[in-house]
DNA sequence: ATCCCGTTGATAGCGTTTCTCAACACCGAT
DNA sequence: ATCGGTGTTGAGAAACGCTATCAACGGGAT
C-alpha cells in the first residue's frame, strides 16, 4: 500500500532474457500495468483490438508475462480469472470483489514465519505461496448500500 | 496439520438445509474427501463414470459443495484448477506442486492480524482471503532427485 | 398406489483457450 | 541497401471446459 508505479523497466527484463519487446507486448503490458484493477484476458483483447492486437497474441503474452512473474493471476468474487501487474518485489493483492480494484501490500513478513513452521512440521520444501485478501472497497460498499443489491 | 478425517456428518449439513443427500452426491463427496490430494473435476467424473454418475452432476455437485464451503478450490503448479475437501473450520492447504498432495494447516491467526491492519489502512471491509502454500513433498523431492527431471 | 418436486444423465450449445500456418517484422551479415 | 534467418503475429479452425436444456427418474408425502 506504499508502492509507486509498477511500470518498471520491463523492457530491461526482456532484453536481459533476449526476448523481443514488441509493440504488441508493450501495449498488453501497459494495459495491465496501467489499470488499478484486475482485468480479464477478454477485456484486454477487446480493448486492444482497435490497436491491432490479436486475441491469440493477448493469450500468448499474458502467459509469457505470468511466467516471468510480471502478472499475477487472481479471481474476483464470481471466480472469474483476472490478471494484475504486481510492483517489483513480492507483494500481495487486496481485491475488491465487486469492482476488482486492487491494492497491493507486503505481507511477506507474516507469511515467511508461517512457512518456516510448516516446512519444519511437514518436511515439504516450500517454494512459494499465494495470498490474496478479498474485501469490498469503500466506494462499492457505498453504492451497494444505495441500490440494495447483492 | 492436526486435523482428523474430514468425513464429517456432511449428511447432517445437507439435512439441516433441506437439501437431499443423494447417492451421486455421496459418491462425489467421498471421492474428494477420501483423497489426500486435490483432484480436478475431470478426474472425479472419470473415476465415477462407472458408478453411473454423469459429468453434469459432478459439475453441479462440486459447485454445490463449494458454495456450502465443503470444497476448496486450489490450483497446482501448472495453474490447473483442483478441489480439495477441507476439514471443518477454516484452514489452508499446503500443496505439493508435483503430486498435489494436500496437507492442511490453520494459519488463521497469522492472517487475521494482517487483515485487521489492511482494513484499517485501506477502508476495505474484508470478507475473506485465500492462502495457499506450495512446496514439494518429501516423497516427490526424493523421486525427483532420482530421475533428475524438472 | 399416486402425486409432486427436485435431481439426474444425455445431449446440445456456448464461450474460452489452444493450435495451425502463412504473412510479417526485426536483426545481423553481406 | 539488400538479403536470410529467426521469432512474432493475426485469422481462422479446432479442441476443450463448462453450462443449459429437457425428458426421465427417484424419494417422500398423502
Amino acid at each position: 500500500m506504499t508502492d509507486p508505479e509498477p511500470t518498471h523497466d520491463i523492457e530491461a527484463v526482456f532484453r536481459h532474457k533476449g526476448i523481443p519487446f514488441t509493440r504488441q507486448r508493450r501495449l498488453i503490458w501497459e494495459y495491465f500495468a496501467g489499470a488499478d484493477r484486475a482485468a480479464t484476458i477478454t477485456e484486454a483483447a477487446d480493448a486492444l483490438r482497435d490497436e491491432g492486437v490479436g486475441q491469440a497474441t493477448v493469450y500468448r503474452t499474458v502467459t509469457l508475462l505470468s511466467d516471468l512473474g510480471l502478472l499475477a493471476r487472481v479471481q474476483d468474487r464470481r471466480g472469474e480469472i483476472c490478471y494484475t501487474a504486481p510492483p517489483i518485489g513480492h507483494s500481495h493483492p487486496l481485491i475488491c470483489g465487486v469492482c476488482r480494484k486492487v491494492v497491493r501490500f507486503d505481507g511477506d513478513g507474516d507469511v515467511r514465519e508461517l512457512e518456516g513452521r510448516l516446512a519444519a512440521a511437514t518436511g515439504f520444501s516450500i517454494y512459494g505461496h499465494h495470498l490474496e485478501v478479498y474485501g469490498i472497497c469503500p466506494e462499492c460498499r457505498a453504492s451497494k448500500a444505495a441500490d440494495h443489491v447483492e
